[in-house]
Order: structure tokens, then sequence, then C-alpha cells
DNA sequence: AACTGGCGGGG
DNA sequence: GTGTACGCCAGTT
């Protein structure tokens, strides 16, 4: 079937019984999937063209495997496991004996399908304490990302999904099957509350929220507000109440019905803020595409709000991801900071100590106030166009949908992408340390950081080269992985670490450097490609945004590495890796000396040195 | 001066 | 996944 432009919508397929209803082929990009618990149906959000619909599963079952001494001995045991939990009786499903891989080994294993998603734990918690039982895997991963790395899906790509239509929703018949499909044009809308706070910080049950400015990336400004003073402002909507202004603030959404809803620091101000009025004044939050409330997610320290259908992006979270890989460096990441550091342009201020003045004086300062409020709408939704294409990049890459991408640090992004890339190789995926496994890494201590003693002084003309980026081809060429590295295949003859009692396999390729080196080929030939457009074309930036995505990523393996909660932690691999990385630098402050350079500092993974004189392109010999 | 602990972003 | 990191500042000793 060949993808139509527009929505590619199939004309009804008779099955073999003609009573049966009828089946539909549908395809669109995938932009965001969701499990339900209550219903135990798995969503998916798909657009084509100018056309969004979901797609409903109600039968997936994620599997989990068990590892123990004897596989046919142990499926006997568990196939026979009852469990009685609140008045239910919990038994597997299935249970057979399949290989599979771990980190390239090939293992005899049990694969174990429960009845419920929710069974998982308990059968988990329960085999784990069986004689005989080694290890769980692929037990950890939430339903609906499991969903999507089984059927292959990626986000940000097309799927073809089949089943029978219920307004705008199919109900699948068959498994929807990954296929390539460019990404439509993502409607925007970004949103800014601006609250009363006479006591300094606003108080959720008694202080309300003044105005609530909204700006469209069609050109679509509106501020809401409740408050009757005169203004020649063409974009203020005056409503006779704060409950009827939040009403108004969902209808509006609803009506424009933006793929994307975003604003600066949402997750933790905006939305919990406005949740708690809309508690307090009976209105339903009802953002939702199929008209649901929004759910508040708990997750790290802040929520994350979830308006099902729409991709809720906090640009405080991209904002901060970016300050976390280096790419941004300021100390207050304010919106007005970020705004000028990013897109160059200053924008209106306004104390928010001044806030209760301008509520209850109006005049001037009132003014002020909503085209302040519609201004920071406006540097949100423009910072989140700026930097949308990179994260759907990312998305793309990891195959996580981008609500989640956007919330993800570097580490977890890795994780992700190896999850599914160890699912298409038939991979066991380790659980996520225990409390006690995490305590025993953070104990363990790493060989010492190469730091050179600087020389004292003002320095100027200092060229500085950065190691971190030798990092991902350290990994590659060296081939570092928990399953090479010290492997005993290679005893004596593998490839020796320098410094470091470690040696890698020459016999089997590892995992991670298989993995790397596809993003690391991935971006040369982007790369490659760029070469030949116009900078300033759609095209350019597209593939731009792709490398630099694919750039993060392979930068973030050595970080994982190191990191005592990634799944696939490897304190000998992090050592290894700066080990070269340090044996490079070595190498090349002595090139560098000899080549009449002066070095006056180095540490793990970056080298100073002084031009003495000479051009920056003899140095970068 | 050297330390510890908490915070950031929003209003 | 109540899964970050790390520089800065205020408040101690
Ligand atoms: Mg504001």
């Amino acid at each position: 079937m060949k993808a139509s432009a527009g929505f590619s919508f199939q004309p009804p397929r008779h099955r073999f019984n003609p009573a049966a209803a009828d089946i539909y082929l549908m395809r669109g990009v995938l932009f965001d999937a969701e499990y339900v618990d209550e219903t135990r149906e798995m969503r998916l959000w798909l657009k084509s063209g100018e056309r969004v619909f979901s797609a409903v599963e109600g039968s997936f079952i994620p599997r989990f495997f068990v590892e123990g001494e004897d596989p046919e001995k142990l499926a006997r045991v568990v196939e026979k496991i009852e469990i009685r939990e609140n008045g239910r009786i919990i038994r597997p499903v299935s249970v057979r004996t399949v290989e599979m891989k771990r980190l390239g080994n090939t293992v005899k294993v049990l694969e174990v399908v429960p009845e419920q998603p929710k069974d998982i734990q308990t059968l988990r918690r329960f085999i784990r304490e069986m004689p005989g039982v080694r290890q769980i895997y692929n037990y950890d991963i939430p339903v609906s990302k499991h969903y999507l790395i089984s059927c292959g899906l990626t986000p940000m790509d097309g799927a073809e999904v089949e089943g029978e239509m219920r307004g705008s929703e199919v109900i699948l018949s068959a498994p929807p099957k990954p296929v390539r499909l460019a990404v439509p044009k993502l409607s925007m809308i970004s949103f800014d509350i601006e609250v009363y706070n006479p006591a300094g910080s606003p108080r959720h049950e008694k202080d309300p929220i003044m105005m609530i400015g909204l700006a469209g990336d069609d050109g679509f400004r509106r501020v809401l507000t409740w408050r009757r003073f005169p203004t020649k402002l063409d974009f203020v909507e005056v409503l006779e109440s704060e409950k009827k202004m939040i009403e108004r603030f969902v209808e509006i959404v609803r009506e424009r019905d933006p793929d994307i809803l975003l604003g600066y620091n949402t997750d933790f101000f905006d939305f919990p803020y406005l949740r708690e009025r809309a508690r307090i004044l009976k209105v339903k939050l009802a953002l939702g595409r199929d008209g649901s409330e929004i759910v508040a997610r708990r997750r790290k320290f802040a929520t994350a709000t979830r308006v099902r259908g729409r991709i809720h992006i906090d640009v405080f979270a991209m904002v901060d991801f970016l300050a976390t890989i280096g790419s941004i460096r300021l100390v207050h990441y304010t919106l007005e900071n970020v705004y000028k550091y990013l897109l160059g342009k200053d924008k209106p201020d306004f104390e928010f100590t001044k806030f209760v003045e301008a509520w209850e004086k109006g005049g001037e300062a009132w003014e002020r106030l909503l085209v302040y409020n519609l201004s920071d709408a406006v540097a949100a939704l423009e910072l989140g166009h700026e930097l949308l294409s990179l994260f759907l990049e990312l998305s793309k890459i990891i195959g996580q949908v981008p609500f989640d991408v956007v919330r993800m640090t570097p580490g977890q992004m890795v994780e992700w992408l190896l999850i599914a890339e160890g699912f298409r190789r038939d991979e066991l995926i380790p659980a996520r340390p225990v409390a006690e496994t995490y305590e025993e890494r953070l104990e363990e201590t790493y060989t010492g950081a190469y730091v050179m003693e600087p020389v004292r002084g003002l320095h100027e003309n200092i060229v500085v080269f950065d190691f971190r980026s030798l990092y991902p081809s350290i990994i590659v060429t060296h081939n570092i992985d928990p399953s090479t590295i010290n492997c005993s295949c290679c005893a004596g003859t593998g490839e020796r670490v320098p410094d470091l009692p470690y040696h890698t396999c020459r016999r089997r390729r590892g995992f991670l450097p298989e993995v790397v080196e596809k993003i690391l080929k991935a971006r040369f030939d982007v790369k490659k490609r760029m070469k030949d457009l116009d900078r300033g074309s759609h095209e350019y930036k597209q593939l731009n945004a792709k490398q630099w995505a694919l750039k993060i990523i392979a930068n973030s393996f050595y970080g994982m590495l190191g990191y005592p909660k990634a799944r696939w932690y490897c304190k000998e691999c992090a050592e290894s890796v700066t080990s070269f990385g340090r044996h490079y630098i070595k190498w090349t402050i002595r090139m560098a000396e000899e080549a009449g350079f002066r070095v006056v500092y180095s540490d793990t993974d970056s080298l100073h040195c002084l031009l003495n004189g000479k051009s920056r392109n003899e140095a970068l010999k």
C-alpha cells in the first residue's frame, strides 16, 4: 500500500465474513502513545496531513523472562504458580523455554506471559524467591513503552493501523506496523498564567489566577482576564470571573485543537496551579482531544501533566536538558535569559512584586502586565518552536514519544535506545538496579581522573582540545562493552587498556560498540548529505537537528556507563574509556610540545595549549 | 576561609 | 522510574 498525500484513508475491505464490521487500513505519524491502567487499553495517537486519529489496542500483554539453573524443570514449577490477591487468582497464561541473548551469548530462559500487565510485578516477586532462579529480565519496562518496542514502532515515524472505525478511533484488529512517513506539520499553542500574589508566593487555595495568555503558531494571540479595567489592547478578552476565564481557556484550546500544548515551567507551576484553581472552582480541565481531563503524572521532583491526544511540552525541561549537556550555560534559566540567549531578542519584564498593585489599581501598570503576560506565552512558543526539531529527532532515534523525551536525561535516552536495539537482537533487558546494588555501585571508587598541574599565570591565545568528543569512537574502536571487558575468552590475548589491569575482547563485537557505531555512521551520513545543501534551506535545518541529536546520543554513552542507576552500568568500561582518552591526550601533549606549542593545562577530557604565535590551524594539525 | 545544605524554574 | 548535575548562595563554624 502506498501512502497518499494527506489522510491515507483506505476504502473498507471486507473480510471473509460479510457480516463483519468494515475494516479500515490507515497510516499516520505516531506522535503519542499511552497505556490506561483502568481500561487496560493501549492508545496510539497519529497524524496524517491535517487529520488526527487514534488507535486502540485492548489485548497487549507484555512478557518477561526468567533465567534459572534448569530451565525445563523451572518451567514445570512456574506454570503451576497461583497467587491469590484481592480475591483474584494470579497465574501465568503461558510459560515456555526460549533462546534469548545476554550480552551476545545465547541463553535458555523461561518466557512468562501474565494474564494482565499489572500481574507482572506480583509474579516476578514470587518467582524471585524460588530456588534455582538466577535473574529476571524485561519486567520493569512500562507497558506503553513495551508496546511500542515490541511492535517495532518509532514515534515521529509512520504506523499502519488496521481495524474497525469507532468515531475517529480505530479499534485495532492486528498489531500496528511500522512504515516510513514524513512528519506532518504539528500545530502549537503556548500558554502562561499570572497569579495574584499578595503574600509573595501565590497560595493556590486563595490567590486567583489573574490572567491566561495564549499564543499560537498560526499567529493567534489572546490574553484572558476577569478584571474590567479600560484598555485598548485588542488581544484582551475580559470574562466575568476566574471560573469563566478558565472555562474559556479550555474552550479555546479545544476549538483551536493544537497538537502541541506548551509553556515555560508548566510542569512545575502553571499546570499544577491551574489544576488546583480548577478543582476549587469546579471547572473540568478537559483539554484532551477526546474530551478527557488532564492527568498529573508524578515523576522525579515535579509532576508532568499529560493531555490526551496532545504533546504537552514544558520548554523549561528542554532548556534544562540543554544545560546539563553543556549546550547552554547561564547562571539563571529564566524565560527572559533563555529567550535572549537562544533567540537574541529582548522581551518585556515585569517585577512580580508589582503584580498586586497592577491588579488592584489598573492603569498603565495593568496594561504592561497584559503585554508582559502575552510576551511570556509568545517567548515560550518561539523557544519551543526553535527546539522542537531537535527533540523530535531525539524521539525518533531512541524510539520514545516526544512527551517523555523532552523530560528525559541523556542517560535515560541512551538506555531506551539500548532497550529498543536489544529487542531487535533478542537481548534480555537487565532490570534497573535495586537500592542495594545502587548503594554498592556508589561505593565503588574510580581510578583517579587525570589532571595536569596547571602552569600558573594569565594565558592568552589559548587553544582548547576537548577529548570528550573522542569517547564514542573510543568505545567503538576499542570494543568497550560490559560483555567484552575482561572477557574470559581473551585473557592474556585481548586488547590491553592503558594503565589499567583490563583488556577488551578481540573475538566478539560488543553490543554497545555496535549501537554506538550505528549512531556515528548515521551522523556521518547526515553530515555528508548536508554538504550539498543550502544552509538556509528547510532540509538543511532538519538534517542539522538530526546530526545534533545523534551527536548528543553518541556522547551520552560514556556518562551512562558510569551512572550507578543505569541498566548497562559498567565501572570498568567507563574507566577504560577515560584511560584510552588520557592515553590520546598524553600523546597529543607530546606531539604539541614537539611542534613548539606549550601545554598549560590538561585534565581528563581537555587540553589547553598556548599558540606561541602560531595559528589555530597549525595547532589543529 | 572553609564548610554544608538547598536550590534552580514559575509567581 | 518521587531516575540528574553542579554551580551558586546563604547560613553556619
Ligand atoms: Mg508570565
